[in-house]
DNA sequence: CTGTCGTACCACGCCTGTCGTAGTATTAAA
DNA sequence: TTTAATACTACGACAGGCGTGGTACGACAG
């Protein structure tokens, strides 16, 4: 059964995570769902890999990390925002996946490789 | 300037040599020069990480080394071809492709992120 | 009232692939 | 004779992903 090597999405589980704080900030467990269900289960995110994705982003300044304030009950959450820097890094990173794509996939071909010719 | 990282393509170095040999045998440095010419200098491979891949992927029987017959000037070369389970793993990282990029895609986004909104 | 499940997070340390640095050796050109 | 291109190798650092295991709270079952 095919599935997501982790090598592969390596350079991109910042961008995945950064693409869902776009528009609202998040947490981790619920941006962990949101990839899961965006990726029709296809890719389910490790949680170490999430959050110490998150403490590479806050001190690389893409992330902002706050507390909700109407948090009563003791279940303790840290939200993340996203930066200036985060969106520009954001959109870096899409220009980069194009160009990527572009490359790998002279690399790619259907016919070839698979099976015998 | 938009540039490749190391950490996109890093699932796909193995991918990308394999291509190469599909046809036919061949060795570091013609093959470095290929992924340049073919990506149009959008990707320039590193020595260490290709000789690295050649041996990982040797050892993993994805493709056998051998020495040129015909070689009766000094310099020695050492030759790759590609194996059944190269083919094989080869077919695979592609179909392991058009899911990632399936996936990835579900979180990049032109208009969002680039700029204010 | 004990157990388990779901939520939410964190620390520690290993593994793998990439890459910087540097070195060897040959051939051909300048 | 020195430089550039070819062809390869050794060594060690580094970063990101991930396995393991732990904490802590609330809810609900038995």
């Amino acid at each position: 059964m095919v599935s997501i090597s982790s090598d592969v999405i390596r350079g991109y589980n910042d961008t995945i995570i950064l693409y869902l704080l776009l528009d609202k900030p998040s947490y981790g467990y619920e941006i962990s769902k949101q990839i899961k269900t965006l990726s029709k289960e296809k890719y389910v995110i490790k949680e170490t890999t999430l959050y110490s994705a998150f403490t590479r982003m806050e001190k690389n300044g893409y992330i902002e990390s706050f507390f909700d304030e109407d948090m009563s009950n003791g279940k303790r959450r840290t939200y993340y925002r996203i930066t200036e820097a985060g969106r520009q890094y954001y959109t870096d990173k899409c220009a980069e996946w194009k160009l990527t794509k572009e490359v790998v996939e002279r690399f790619i071909e259907e016919e070839k490789g698979n099976g015998n010719n």
